[in-house]
DNA sequence: AATGAATGAGGATTCATTCAT
DNA sequence: TATGAATGAATCCTCATTCAT
């Protein structure tokens, strides 16, 4: 079986297994084992337990991004990318859930070994959706609502945690998920309006009693 | 020194060694130094490093729990209530930081012990907020724009992520950290008008260009 | 609570443990708990798991060759003499059946500390039965058929064996354990004829077909 | 070194610890060092101690009870047949000192694994000569002498009982132990008398002095 | 291209035992 | 007389990793 081969059905393996256990409780011995080969294959290719997980977050980090850039049009206005964008995201999630299961459980523990690759995907995603959202300001053309950088980025996180979240939880109903874009629907109700509100200057404030 | 005293010492280490590595790659000797005592007394006192986590989340969900749920004075309008609760949740999660980082780390993994409690606190905080949403919906008196339970799901899960980001992005900021009132009014100004519209029967939709 | 009275609850305790899971198996927790008493107050009245073991093994070998000894009148018979240690040898057994699982399994494990009071313990039974067969040839009075002290020693070994085994046998029924008297026939019937043979010179062989 | 023989080694040194040290306190380290391998390698071969001690009590209760069965010509008049089993199993007992220390030293411990295994094997060596004794009994053709299975039951362990305990005997006089055939015959003498008389109805009673 | 054989290092857990009171 | 608090030392077991073939 030629190397190439190999080394993609050994990835797929891992990620499975990382999914389904986190990084320190699983065992190489299951990952060649659910990859059908030896362990010595899967160390001379890759190498350690450490760069096996790095080049799994590699892959399925590039291929979570791709879809997701490569499905907002630069020609279409900002509301359009972010709703493409959240459909390819859900859309992508579903489609592979263990790799989302991995990308997303431990996204922010400090000690495991490439959470910082981790970290940087997750910011990739937020710049992403920070750029949409300066983006959409400029069309609104209304320079003197122009939000800081910080509140953009703060923004941005809810935005991605909301689509996490909601990532999440479609993939638990395993039986009757909704489909990708019932889910992106739903996220374009909640936010999308109170963007617009903020980029016209109109912030929610308590009402005292 | 007496029992009561050393066992809140060691939960206390616990949940910071835990927050640190995760369940599995927490290791006994490490929780045990940073309580200031030997292992075997860990183990008289807890009995297993399972019900030493059990233990670490059972403490520290219920904290967060009522934490939130204190906050929101029954008597209050939805927004003002979910308000409240989202001040007391950004306060709580940021006092309280290495409990955060244990409880949102790890939640979603399936293989370690205790995932179950872990997502019944998650569920527990989601059944809270569609609980606003829902009383939102009827302080707006429109019987007609009731949501049915599954959007209401989709709608408290999305605003929990959220929340569950927003906490953990403010808490990477440990010098600059935003306080829990600012983060709170981002959400609220992120999500609430879009509520509001839901509940008045309008939806956003894509626009074709 | 007297000092004597809870050593021998300790004991009893201890006996019943190291019946139960032989001597490593044992833990000095369980015994402590079942006696009543804290761990710190059994070291103080017995010092050691070695030297509590040796204690219980000293009052029950103590009891066991008592009830023996005890039960043969010097002036009967040999045969009656034998037959009334072994009654009195079943008897005991019976009634304690603790203290008969713990020095009978590990009587001859060789690296268990005291192994060799179990050792003694059993060569004295050995001694007394071979006394008595010794004495019933003398009765005899054929010095002619004397046997050398080898083969007396290989008689009461094949006898104390078979009185061993039959008290394990009995006492694993418990509902339905025949009476000493009766277990005591068993091997009378077995071993007698045999013994008086030999005394008389007789001895079996095998018969070429 | 191919897997086989290094897992014979294994079971070899195992027998030899456990002998030495019965179950609980024998130490899968002294029993990896005796064997000439890693732990882990004696954990990858075979699993746990408790695995192990069930492997080690099978392959020697197996081989003793083959030597037993196939000396026994079952064309052989029944005492013969006894003779001979016993011959070979004090052969079989002289030959394997440890695996005989091993099986009959814990044969009555409850509470350690496998105690089981042990005592099925005690119970097959049991109903062997139960059967052998019933063979003589029909040998002797006098139905009317015929024993119940309960008496034939407690015969066949007296007889047993002292065949260990002969075997035992045999083997702590490493250096002048008696030949297999001796120690046979002294068993033979002391019961095979006492069994004939049995069959033929006459019982041994004590004399009223 | 592929693997059976092998291990050093480390982790969870238990236990006999002691001290301060 | 009696014990709550505490631990050093072992023990079972697992795992990432390598070598010889």
């Amino acid at each position: 079986m030629p190397r190439a081969v190999r080394e993609r059905q050994m990835l797929d393996a891992a990620v499975e297994v990382f999914a389904r256990r986190g990084y320190s409780a699983a065992s190489m011995d299951e990952i060649a084992e659910l990859a059908g080969a030896s362990k010595p294959l899967v160390y001379l290719y890759l190498n350690s337990k450490e760069e096996l997980y790095g080049a799994c977050i590699r892959r399925e980090s590039r291929a979570l991004l791709d879809a997701v850039q490569s499905a907002a049009d630069p020609e279409d206005s900002a509301d359009r990318r972010l709703w493409c964008g959240l459909r390819a995201f859900f859309a992508h999630t579903a489609a592979h859930p263990s790799a989302w299961a991995m990308l997303s459980c431990q996204a922010r523990i400090h000690g495991e070994p490439f959470a910082q690759a981790l970290a940087e995907l997750r910011q990739e995603i937020v710049d992403f959706v920070a750029q949409l959202i300066a983006a959409a300001g400029r069309d609104q053309e209304r320079a003197g609502a122009a939000l800081d950088a910080e509140e953009v980025s703060g923004l941005a996180h809810a935005l991605v945690g909301a689509a996490e979240s909601l990532a999440g939880w479609a993939n638990t109903r395993a039986d009757a998920a909704p489909p990708a874009k019932e889910t992106a629907a739903t996220l374009m109700n909640v936010t999308w309006a109170g963007l617009e509100n903020l980029l016209n200057g109109q912030r929610w404030a308590p009402v005292r009693p």
